[in-house]
DNA sequence: GATGAATGCAAGTACTTGCTTGCGTCATGC
DNA sequence: GCATGACGCAAGCAAGTACTTGCATTCATC
């Protein structure tokens, strides 16, 4: 199905373009990004990059398109092992790998709405999020119906993703002071205060 | 101390800026809020504005300075009951409202590095949370050391302050659907998830 | 009643930024 | 060998934005 091979030196100019837009919104924004400096960033003529795409909003929403599109896993959950801890690693896994890969996008989408008409990358970035997130609620449900978890299951899981979230934000925020950075360590650590809390008894 | 009563008309305008800019850079970020916005919402002429403060830059740290500023805890601090469900919940609560007033200028500081020369706003919305945060890792340590806790009380203390914003980001973003908008309820929940975890012995 | 401080108003400067255009160059494919 | 499509380059336009300035107005204080 994908043919990374050979590509026509049109597509690969418009890649180089997409990439550019990707890591310089990721740093200024939608309104910060300018098109001059994506131009520069991919190596290529800011004209080029009109040619390719109509308008600054055009290339916006390609690039969300192309980097926010919704990922696919129901595989992920076909392959859940059935203990309670193993599947929150798991699922929380895919969650944080994610919310990684587009962490600058989502933070910008928190603050940006759409300053400009078309559609909002914003949403783009939370798509896939979000049906991450629905895949988690249900999963809930399914283990508090079995007695396995307490209490609701649309705040288990906004909570669950809550402090996978924080936890990506932390290891920006606090890069030099954090303790455990490994993925999966932290992981184990959430889940364990999710499920086990952190009170002696 | 404090004399709202008798303020100059000077100081006056230049309060209802600082609101100003205060409302508008937290819609728009320092870049977006233009000064003639800032002007036109504190129903100001746009020279005026530069009249009090010379550079936007000035305006930005003024309105920081002012609107940022560390919050005073010693206080709160005192009064902890020494039960420790209710001190989480006492410093939750203390951290929670001032990650609600401060959110909007702290998702943006999240994003907006000092777009330009001068010291970044960024830095003064976290200062107070940053303050709190210390409060709050020297307490975890007391309780790790007594044996009430377990873990590395800095961890613990990410965790708490990380899971608080969350759930204040939360209720910006599925505001619709958020089931526990109470503060306080929400925030037993935290505590109590912190404490016992979700899973059903 | 005069003075001076605070502000409004209007015009203007210098720079950024999205976007266009015309032209030259180069490679690929017929 | 030549036509076509993709690109670079340079110049420029129009709108927005930070910031300035000179002048008129208001208003409190002496």
């Amino acid at each position: 199905m994908i043919a990374i091979a050979h590509l026509s030196t049109r597509d690969q100019t418009r890649d180089r373009i997409l990439a550019a837009a990707r890591e310089v919104i990721g740093r200024k924004g939608k309104r910060g990004a300018t098109t001059r400096e994506i131009a520069e960033v991919a190596g290529v003529n800011e004209a080029t990059l009109f040619r390719h795409f109509g308008h600054k909003d055009g290339l916006l929403s390609a690039m969300a398109q192309h980097y926010c599109g919704v990922v696919e896993l129901k595989d992920s959950i076909g392959r859940l092992s059935g203990d309670l801890r193993d599947d929150l690693v798991a699922i929380g896994t895919l969650l944080m790998v994610r919310l990684e890969s587009l962490r600058d996008l989502i933070c910008w989408s928190l603050v940006e709405e759409d300053f400009q008409d078309r559609q909002p990358i914003g949403g783009q970035a939370w798509r896939s999020p979000d049906a991450i997130m629905s895949v988690v609620i249900e999963y809930m449900q399914r283990r508090v119906a079995a007695g396995d978890l307490q209490g609701d299951a649309e705040d288990l899981s906004r909570f669950f993703m809550g402090m996978i979230f924080a936890h990506v934000l932390g290891r920006k925020k606090f890069a030099a002071t954090a303790s455990f950075s490994e993925p999966e360590v932290a992981l184990r650590f959430l889940v364990s205060v999710f499920l086990n809390g952190v009170a002696n008894k």
